[in-house]
DNA sequence: GCAAAAGTGTTAACAGTACACCCATGT
DNA sequence: ACATGGGTGTACTGTTAACACTTTTGC
């Protein structure tokens, strides 16, 4: 043997995950639809370091589980959710990222229907908005109780984020560990991926209005589409169902379905 | 502290890093041009596990490094090249993935012009070739002195290659580890990172014509492209020096370099 | 009736494809 | 002269973008 696994200094391997939703406010009269608001999951820390700060939930990994298992396990305990697939996004490594020593962080990130349902009472959904200005992106995650959490990250290239960030002062309002170029860099995947619309389904129940599937496109790429362009686009991937939603004030709407294209997701 | 790192199973951490060159072979006559041929970086085992069989260049993590240092020092020690940019593939953790014990690797992709120069004696260039059926990949890697070693990896979804391979047997002129999965995953990724051109720029010196750049793209894609349409496509990353390159038994052709883009690579 | 959303059609601009054709050169 | 690659143009096709218009419903 040329290595002897117990002879050498090794790390702890953590693994985060961020996971977005979908959350629709109230609608505000009977012929109004309410916009979804994309959110992601965080929990608040109950030890140091960073104690009582926003994160994302993760943990180490153990011998038995692959760190995607990791993450599944993870996500199952603090939301109760069953995993949908999940993507890696990019390991951090740096040290000095985490004060309690070497570990590295593999992360991912997912989209799941939303569900209150939160199985661990420190889970939270935070409402995301991102503004970008010349590699300059400005993360404002919003709680339910309108408490706002500010971050800014450098980023001129989404595709090398590796640990080359500086250990900038995490401000009081702010992630803990390097959690919120975590969040930044997810988002910009998840709008590179809607050139394809798996992840959008996963955001929507299985039969859906083309208005709906639209309405989650617009909430994650935070601007506005024309309808009839949305729909030539994504008419391959989906196929009517025949059922019919009416009950509002206008026009019912046809329910939509995934359709399954070769060479899928 | 809610986590004494000192106090669990921790894994072994190791980077492993598939490395493409284009290699051209001797011209065959004064005027025909030689075609360059996709070649990826391997290191003959000189221990056990797989004693004697090719494996992507790679190492340990340490602690004073983050992930991607460790490739970039791994590189440099086997090739002698500095370090371009790399980009994550995937981590691979299956536990029984190495006969030493609970290891991880994180995989990583890149491209470097051509050297001959490999420092390490057991570092040589092997000629890819990658044939898909259904799902199916067979890799073929060459070496110079033509011998073959065949891979088959099943993938139907290449950004979701994460550890479900089954522990398939390796036969006796296969690749060491789950090395040939990594090289599989990372051609994949070569090829649609080729929508833009940078990673072909990093293939070419500084100056170049625009077929030997249209023929990084063909070795890479294993396919012809029409002249006219390829060099509509990528006018826009390119731009003419002035310089004119003469000699061969042709018109002579105008020298490019590329040309910088606001929101790049 | 009317506001709101469902749904269709029309046009122009642009990008991708396939092909035909001429140019310049060293032997 | 001629084979070889360098280089340009053109016609066809499909996709994208912007906008105008009609339909159906609950109140």
């Amino acid at each position: 043997m040329d290595y002897d696994i117990t002879k050498y200094d090794r790390p702890s391997v953590a693994a985060d995950i961020v996971v977005f939703t979908l959350r629709r406010s109230d609608s505000e009269s009977y012929r109004h639809l309410s916009k979804p608001v994309l959110s992601v999951l965080l929990v608040r820390r109950t030890e140091e370091p960073f104690k009582g700060m926003p994160a994302l939930p993760g943990g180490f990994c153990c011998r038995e589980e692959t760190i995607e298992e990791t993450a599944f396990r993870k996500l199952k305990e603090k939301t109760g959710v069953d995993s949908p697939p999940i993507s890696l996004l990019c390991n951090l490594s740096r040290l000095g990222r985490d004060p309690r020593g070497w570990i590295i962080s593999c992360c991912y990130w997912t989209v799941i229907e939303y569900t209150r349902a939160a199985t661990d009472k420190n889970a939270q959904w935070y409402e995301v908005s991102l503004k970008e200005e010349g590699g300059r992106h400005t993360l404002v995650l919003t709680d339910d109780s309108g408490r706002e959490y500010v971050s800014e990250v450098m980023m001129n290239n989404p595709n090398e984020l590796y640990n080359q960030s500086a250990e900038a002062e995490i401000p009081e309002n702010g992630l803990a560990f390097d959690h919120a170029e975590m969040i930044v860099s997810a988002l910009l995947k998840l709008r590179s991926s809607l050139e394809k619309p798996y992840a959008a389904f996963r955001l929507l129940p299985e039969r859906f209005t083309l208005t709906e599937l639209q309405q989650v496109y617009e909430a994650i790429l935070d601007r506005k589409l024309i309808m009839s362009n949305f729909r030539r686009k994504i008419a391959p991937y989906v196929e009517e169902t025949g059922a019919i939603e009416g009950g509002a004030g206008h026009r019912p709407s046809k329910l939509f379905t995934r359709k399954d294209v070769s060479g899928q997701e």
